[in-house]
DNA sequence: ATTATATAGGACTGAATAGGTCCTATATCA
DNA sequence: TGATATAGGACCTATTCAGTCCTATATAAT
């Protein structure tokens, strides 16, 4: 049968997201992962893993040798939390329904899992419209006007 | 430190859904676990398990002995799916923060705490204004406009 | 050149969770 | 009383998550 994954925030993503949060509140700094390490207190060795996944996903560039370190790809403002999630978690894609077609009609399987797709759909374009910038505000995402969740389009 | 879980739509979540919503297009009738597991096919000691568990969060009605099964305690239009999530995979309840205040002010945890904590907030908002019936209707979501996904209030 | 300091990219382990099964008890109907 | 159903567990296995460690490579300073 089929398997969706929604929205699933795991601890590793909660520090990779304090992670983020102190860089982008200098962004022009270049970040040893021992510095992110102490100053978030998630220990080296699992913040070393964390920094090198977000630089696979391009959340982060990197610069190697002595003096090196990690430092933001892009503007706070342009990095959705959903790429945050998945660069951590891997992708949250909806896996594809392998139920055969006469059990898919009797069931309807395939039909109730398409609604749980659209769930899904408007989860994901709350993640996208949230970015790292919303994450390190002091102000509530509700008062942003700009960033309220609107009424999403048919389509 | 602290760990969130937004949204995670299990394979059990996926398969109780595909129950329920056989279930809720013949509403009054008395369902037994082995009708359900053979129009599901859904295992049948799995779908017991389900079942149980819908029982015991107040989505289901059970009679027991000969003659006996299951129907929905209410009708589909007010069993939300965040419901039906909560019945299989537990609380989506959000962890308090265990950081203490020094680290905390440090680190700005608490405070991207709050914000991931808001996004859980929307998500929910979305899980709760879908129900069961939507989950069986043959119409998508968006197309109704009565359960579009609305600007959320500042509170 | 050499050494110290970083990141790159894996492999690997233990813990936690999810998925699935089974057993015994209890309730109801014929 | 026997057949049929749910109630409520215990239980096992597979998978995933969290966390650590090791070796290789790149860079800067001496």
């Amino acid at each position: 049968m089929c398997g969706v994954r929604m929205v699933r925030l795991s601890k590793l993503t909660d520090y990779a997201s304090v992670i983020l949060a102190q860089m982008a509140r200098q962004p022009d700094v270049l970040w040893s992962a021992g510095q992110l390490s102490e100053d978030s207190s998630v220990p080296k060795p699992t913040c070393i893993k964390l920094l090198k996944l977000l630089v696979k996903s391009g959340v982060l560039n990197s610069t190697q040798g002595a003096r090196g370190g990690y430092s933001l790809a892009r503007p706070p403002s342009q990095i959705p939390v959903k790429t945050i999630i998945e660069a951590i978690e891997g992708p949250t894609a909806i896996t594809e329904c392998g139920t055969d077609e006469t059990l898919c009609r009797l069931t309807d399987h395939c039909s109730v899992m398409s609604r749980w797709r659209e769930l899904g759909d408007q989860v994901d374009h709350i993640l996208t419209k949230t970015t790292l910038e919303d994450l390190i505000s002091p102000h509530t995402l509700y008062a942003r006007s700009d960033r309220r969740i609107e009424t999403l389009e048919v389509h």
